[in-house]
DNA sequence: AAATGCACTCTATGGGTAATAGTGCAATCC
DNA sequence: GGATTGCACTATTACCCATAGAGTGCATTT
């Protein structure tokens, strides 16, 4: 259990619920994602509210204005974007691929999602420390991942044609998002800079063996 | 993920780690008991700050100094103490009981635990409500079953031989625990007022079911 | 032995104010 | 033409300080 957030680095836009990376959205994407890593920074550095949303449009380079065209407040620019579900990914998922099994092909699914944030173990302690000495930051990052998560829930739901009131969904991302946190634990403490999607392929191995002995 | 905290409505007294509730312990857990539903109560009517260890203090019939005999912070009496394992329970896990599969006992224990707990939904929606209009009531709910859970992963590595570093204690606990919040998730949501152990095995065979599709 | 009264220390909260986040719109720039 | 920016404004939050209340230790009472 464990009230462990998500903890984005290198996070990419929000986009839309279904979409490709593209062209403008990409530039985009990576002007933000700029954003928040000068944001995170400045926030260990200095704490949550020792910077302004001036000196970090200064650090970035552009105007205060338009950081609020990238994030609607200054906790969304320090946590960042979640990482969209590319489309490709979502319509195998739909059609129940790749294995047909759900908890697999959900395990695949957070295995292209964690690919696409690739996190530093540095950065995960210290948007983790940031968190800790902000409650209301943790607040909203929970609620914010609260939301993203509903989302596959949904598709889970739909994908399996299971009835409104369904456990499944719920319980299949709860083991899911449990392994991704056990992952990013170790991950964050360990010291032998492993990959983030190496980590969580060796915890979803060890849940597989610990369900098969 | 979810950043729900354990709620512990009429939580027993933590005792020391393995214990049997007797004597004049049962008297205090007693005590203890009544003491954290009545914070509980002015916790939800009042706000966690609407209310002082006075007040408490005269709505239990204490004295004041006596509250912090039972619990050492005002945190602490509205949290409540979380359930003791008994020993006997503890014992047959030590020993690779009931049935020698690490998260069919693990999952066991969990209900037992559950057992001793026996919220009413309205208790944990009224918990809930003031943990979350109180993050520093949240995070400590969480940085104290973090140390409850880490009880557990320690007894399972030695249960199992495992090295030190081995993830699958961590993995394990974080599973069950991910069930055990679907199912409190559940439970507080729920309007048809099962008890919360049959929801918590509902949601276990649910998990057990998506493995073995 | 546990509860309690009491006086004390320590810490967090409340209220007022100023700083900063957030907002809308028009002008400018690429 | 769309994005950036400047600007003036509104709304909200953080900071500071004093006070209330949490927390503590000890002696007395039950």
């Amino acid at each position: 259990m464990g009230n462990s957030a998500i903890l984005s680095s290198r996070p990419v836009v929000t986009p839309p619920p279904v979409s490709v990376v593209a062209g403008r959205s990409r530039r985009r994407h990576d002007a933000a994602r700029a954003v928040t890593l000068v944001a995170q920074r400045l926030a260990t550095e200095h704490g949550l509210d020792g910077f302004t949303m001036e000196q970090l449009a200064d650090a970035v380079g552009v105007s205060r204005r338009t950081l609020f065209n990238y994030f609607p407040t200054k906790d969304d620019a320090v946590l960042g974007e979640l990482p969209p579900v590319e489309e490709r990914a979502l319509e195998t998922f739909r059609a129940r691929g790749p294995s047909g099994r759900l908890l697999l092909d959900l395990g695949v699914l957070a295995t292209h999602l964690i690919g696409a944030i690739s996190p530093e173990p540095e950065e995960v302690r210290a948007l983790q420390l940031v968190l800790e000495r902000n409650p209301r930051l943790m607040v909203k990052a929970n609620a914010r991942f609260e939301d993203y998560v509903a989302g596959f829930r949904r598709e889970i739901a739909e994908r399996e044609g299971y009835a409104a009131d369904d456990i499944r969904p719920r319980v299949a991302v709860a083991v899911v998002v449990s392994l991704y946190e056990s992952a990013l634990k170790e991950f964050a403490a360990g010291s032998d800079r492993r990959p983030f999607t190496e980590i969580f392929a060796e915890t979803v191995a060890a849940a597989r063996s610990l369900v098969h002995e």
